[in-house]
DNA sequence: CTGCATGATTTATC
DNA sequence: GATAAATCATGCAG
């Protein structure tokens, strides 16, 4: 009826049954005296008490009046069962490779590297060991956080359990209690434990973005690379769609990756055919360097009179479509 | 600062 | 999956 407390649930120093006296001697100052320490002679106390004649009643009267409060710790069930937050914290973390069997975080940094940089094997290795470094040192960070907390938590639930267990003596409380006590630390160091996994995932999606958004700088390929880009599709005019081979071959003169070169055969198709006229005078600028390479070649190889590249002869400027598509 | 060049990405199509 | 076309975003000369 009347509750003279109204501490919360979770409340650990204002739970039901008058854990404060469990909880203080938690503050160093009142921890159990040692020996040549404390001014308190505290296990002489302990056993004075104990052994008092009047205790048997005391404890008595303190059961009495839990019997009465013990309404008020009924009905407060345990919602037990996994946070769903913290298990979407955990997924994801999982799936970023943060928490986790150790795996160097590599995976899921590759995957990131791949979607990034299309998938082809071999490139952006700088970006990828950085972001591999970067997620390492989260992981690292995550897991040490982790372990502390998770040896505070023991460490402090045992704690509290010894004061309980050591109190239980003095004034009833049942094992049901300490239980409860102990599930309302854990909690506790949950609820930190989830601001942990929190700001974690919080740390690998801003490095996940900026990672992303640095695939969107455009480095302007060297002029060289742009020298023998051109040289090829100028060259290939009449069907400028180099196979695999052939792109691969570029990539590594270039010094640039398979997917690039992709990209700038797509895109050189594309403005090329947009603007035929204003890059005629291109073509004819690498037709003529085409024919004075070939030439030289030819020299030596007397009556080859075919250059080096095919289809170098006739720029027709459209309907190089492989498939009949323009 | 502006406009164009250019590499990368996205979307649609085959 | 490769490509065309559109679009985005940056580099850079003027």
């Amino acid at each position: 009826m009347d509750r003279s407390r109204a501490g919360g649930d979770d409340d650990i120093t204002g739970a039901p049954g008058s854990l404060d006296a469990a909880t203080a001697p938690i503050r160093p100052a009142a921890s159990t005296s040692l020996p040549g320490t404390g001014s308190v002679p505290s296990p002489l106390w302990k056993h004075a008490l104990n052994c008092h004649r009047m205790k048997p009643a005391l404890f008595s009267v303190l059961c009495e009046i839990k019997e009465r409060t013990a309404l008020s710790i009924r009905g407060i069930q345990e919602e037990d069962g996994p946070d769903p937050q913290i298990m979407r914290l955990d997924n994801m973390l999982l799936a970023e490779g943060v928490a986790g069997p150790e795996r160097g975080g590599a995976s899921a940094a590759a995957a990131v590297v791949a979607a990034a940089a299309g998938g082809s094997p071999g490139e952006g290795n700088v970006e990828h060991s950085e972001y591999k470094e970067k997620l390492a040192q989260i992981r690292r960070m995550y897991h040490a956080e982790l372990e502390k907390y998770q040896q505070a938590c023991n460490e402090f639930t045992d704690h509290v359990m010894n004061l309980l267990r050591e109190q239980s003596r003095t004034r009833p409380i049942s094992p049901k209690e300490i239980e409860r006590m102990v599930g309302i630390i854990h909690r506790k160091f949950s609820t930190i434990q989830m601001q942990l996994k929190q700001s974690t995932c919080e740390a690998v999606m801003i490095l996940r973005s900026r990672f992303l958004d640095a695939r969107r700088k455009r480095r302007n390929f060297s002029k060289q690379a742009a020298e023998i880009l051109n040289t090829y599709f100028y060259s290939h005019l009449a069907n400028p769609y180099p196979s695999e081979e052939a792109k691969e071959d570029l990539a590594r003169k270039c010094s640039i990756t398979v997917s690039q070169v992709a990209n700038w055969f797509g895109n050189k198709r594309i403005r090329y055919k947009r603007n035929v006229a204003k890059l005629q005078e291109e073509a004819n600028r690498y037709a003529v360097k085409t024919a004075v390479d070939a030439a030289s070649v030819s020299s030596q190889a007397s009556q080859a009179n075919s250059p080096a590249t095919p289809n170098s002869g006739g720029y027709p400027a459209q309907c190089y479509t492989p498939d009949g598509r323009l």
